[in-house]
RNA sequence: GCCGCAGUAGCUUAGUUGGAUAGAGCGUACGACUGUUAAUCGUAAGGUCAUCGGUUCGAAUCCGCUCUGCGGCGCCA
C-alpha cells in the first residue's frame, strides 16, 4: 500500500523543496495574525512550521485554520520551501487544510508540575521529550533481541503468575487467582533455570513486579527485566556478555536516535567513550579498599553496598563498573560459594552487580547458581523459606544439573541512564509505583 | 518500616509576627496586528485558598486528624 502523505521527517530536506506534499499530523504550536498564520505541525517523525495567510487560503480555511487548539489533527497541504526563520530550516507554504478532529483547550500548556504532567501521563506521551524516550526504548528492546539471537540465544517466556517468590516474600505482589493466592512474577530466574537444560541458552525482556516500599527516583512497582540465562556458563563469563550486550545497545541506540538523544541533551560523546573503554571488574573486598583508601568510608565486611556507599565508590570510575563475590551471608539462596576467593575474609558468593556511573545504581545483577541440592535447602531454610515449596527446583538438580548462570538487567535504569532522566519513572510510558497507578 | 516536603483559578504561582473585595503570568473568549519563533498589545470570564475539626472578635495564614502526591533511607533492577 503506497500512502499518500509523507512523514514530517522526509520533507525536511533540500530535495523536496518546491515539491507539493501532504502532511498528517496534529497542531504542535499556533501563532500569528489576522492576515498571517503559523501553524508548528507534529507528527511522530518531527515537527514543521506551517505557513498561511488569508491570501492564500481565503477567509474560509484561514479562519478555521486560525480557530483550531493545539493538537487538533489536521491534514494539511502545501509546497515546502527553505526559510531561515523556520525552525528545522524548511516550511509548509499551505494551500491546503483538512480539519480531521478539532481538540478542546489542551491541558498541558507552558509551566506545569512533575505531578500534573504524571496525570496527565496519557497525553504528556505526545510530547517529544516522551516521544524520543520511548523511541529510545523500542531500540534498547529491539538491541536486546538481536544481541541475544545473533549469538545463538533462544528467546525463553517465563510465567508471570508464580506460585513461588524467589528475591524474598515480602516484595511479592499477591493476586486472588480463583481464590487462591498468588504472586506476580519477581524475576523469571528459577523458570529459566528449568528451561536452560533443554535449550541451554536463553533470554527474554519481560515485566516484573517488585513490591518494594520504595519510593526513590530508582524505583518502579512494575519494571522490565532483560534476563540471560545459560548452561556451562560461569558467572565471569556471564560478565563478560553483560559488558557487551550494553555496549551493544548503546552503539545500536547512537546509530538509530542520534536526534533523540540530541532532544533530551544527552552528551553523544560521553556516551560513546564507554565503547571503547574497558570496564572496571573488582571484588566486593576490593570496593570496601578503595572506599576505604580514597572515599574516606568504613564498612564492616560483611554488610551489602549500600546506595550512598555505590555513589561514592562510582566517583572512582567513569564507567560501569562490576563488583563481583559479595558476602555469602547476605546473598539469596541460590547464590553459590565462591571458593576460590582469596582476599576475603569470609565466604563469598559467586556473584556480581553491575553499577552505573552517575548515581544511577545497580544496573545488572547475576550470579552463578547453586547446584548442590544440601546447600539449597540449607540457605532456604536460613531464609526461613519451605525447602517445601521448591520441590520442582529441587528437581532440576535431581535430574543431570549442570553449571549454568544468568543475570538481570533493569531496562528502565539502563534507559535513565543513557538518556540521563532525572527519575526512572519516565523511563516507562505509564509508571507504576507504591502511590500511582493512573493512568 | 523510618525520616522529610508539598497541596491557593484549567496550569504555574504571590500572599504567614492572624486584620484585603485573595494578586499575577500562562491558557481560554472577544478585539488589534501580513514573518511569527511556547509572538506582541487591549478587554473579559475564571477561586467554598485539598477535606474535616479546633483556637480566635477575626484564619489562605496558627493547631490537630484525614486525603492526595513527591523525595530520601532501608531493600532492590
Amino acid at each position: 500500500m503506497v500512502r499518500e502523505w509523507k512523514q514530517i521527517a522526509d520533507v525536511l530536506r533540500e530535495d523536496c523543496e518546491g515539491s507539493q506534499v501532504e502532511l498528517r499530523g496534529w497542531i504542535y504550536r499556533t501563532r500569528g495574525s489576522n492576515k498571517m498564520l503559523f501553524l508548528v505541525l507534529r507528527d511522530s517523525s518531527g515537527i514543521i512550521q506551517c505557513v498561511g495567510s488569508r491570501n492564500d487560503l481565503g477567509d474560509g480555511v484561514f479562519d478555521l485554520a486560525r480557530s483550531l487548539m493545539v493538537e487538533s489533527s489536521v491534514i494539511v497541504k502545501g509546497r515546502i520551501s527553505p526559510d531561515s526563520r523556520a525552525p528545522g530550516g524548511f516550511e509548509v507554504q499551505v494551500n491546503g487544510m483538512e480539519v480531521v478532529s478539532p481538540a478542546e483547550p489542551f491541558p498541558i500548556t507552558k509551566d506545569q508540575s512533575e505531578e500534573y504532567l504524571r496525570d496527565m501521563r496519557h497525553l504528556w506521551i505526545r510530547s517529544r521529550k516522551l516521544t524520543s524516550i520511548m523511541r529510545i526504548r523500542s531500540t534498547l528492546t529491539g538491541a536486546i533481541h538481536d544481541f541475544f539471537r545473533g549469538m545463538g540465544f533462544h528467546e525463553f517466556t517465563p510465567p508471570i503468575f508464580t506460585p513461588n517468590s524467589c528475591e524474598g516474600g515480602s516484595t511479592l505482589f499477591e493476586v486472588n487467582y480463583y481464590d487462591r493466592k498468588i504472586y506476580l512474577t519477581q524475576s523469571w530466574q528459577l523458570y529459566a533455570e528449568a528451561a536452560v537444560f533443554a535449550l541451554e541458552r536463553i533470554y527474554d525482556v519481560s515485566p516484573t513486579f517488585r513490591a518494594e516500599r520504595s519510593k526513590t527516583s530508582r524505583h518502579l512497582s512494575e519494571f522490565w527485566m532483560a534476563e540471560m540465562e545459560s548452561a556451562w556458563m560461569t558467572y565471569m563469563e556471564v560478565i563478560e556478555i553483560a559488558q557487551e550486550e550494553i555496549k551493544f545497545i548503546i552503539g545500536r541506540i547512537l546509530e538509530r536516535n542520534p536526534k533523540d538523544l540530541e532532544i533530551l541533551d544527552v552528551d553523544q560523546e560521553r556516551l560513546r567513550s564507554y565503547l571503547e573503554k574497558d570496564w572496571s571488574v573488582i571484588t566486593y573486598t576490593e570496593a570496601l579498599d578503595i572506599l576505604k583508601d580514597k572515599g574516606g568510608m568504613e564498612i564492616e565486611w560483611g554488610k551489602d553496598l549500600r546506595t550512598i556507599e555505590e555513589d561514592r565508590l562510582m566517583e572512582f570510575f567513569d564507567a560501569p563498573l562490576t563488583v563481583i563475590q559479595y558476602p555469602k551471608e547476605a546473598m539469596a539462596f541460590y547464590k553459590p560459594l565462591e571458593g576460590q576467593a582469596v582476599d576475603a575474609p569470609g565466604p563469598v558468593a559467586k556473584c556480581f552487580d553491575m553499577l552505573a556511573p552517575n548515581g544511577y545504581g545497580e544496573i545488572v545483577g547475576g550470579s552463578e547458581r547453586e547446584t548442590d541440592i544440601e546447600a539449597l535447602m540449607g540457605s532456604l531454610r536460613k531464609e526461613g523459606e519451605d525447602p517445601k515449596n521448591y520441590e520442582w527446583y529441587m528437581d532440576l538438580r535431581r535430574y543431570g544439573s549442570v553449571p549454568h548462570s544468568g543475570y538481570g538487567l533493569g531496562v528502565e535504569r539502563l534507559l535513565a541512564w543513557i538518556c540521563a532522566l532525572d527519575n526512572i519513572k519516565d523511563a516507562i510510558p505509564f509508571p507504576r509505583t507504591l502511590k500511582r497507578t493512573n493512568p
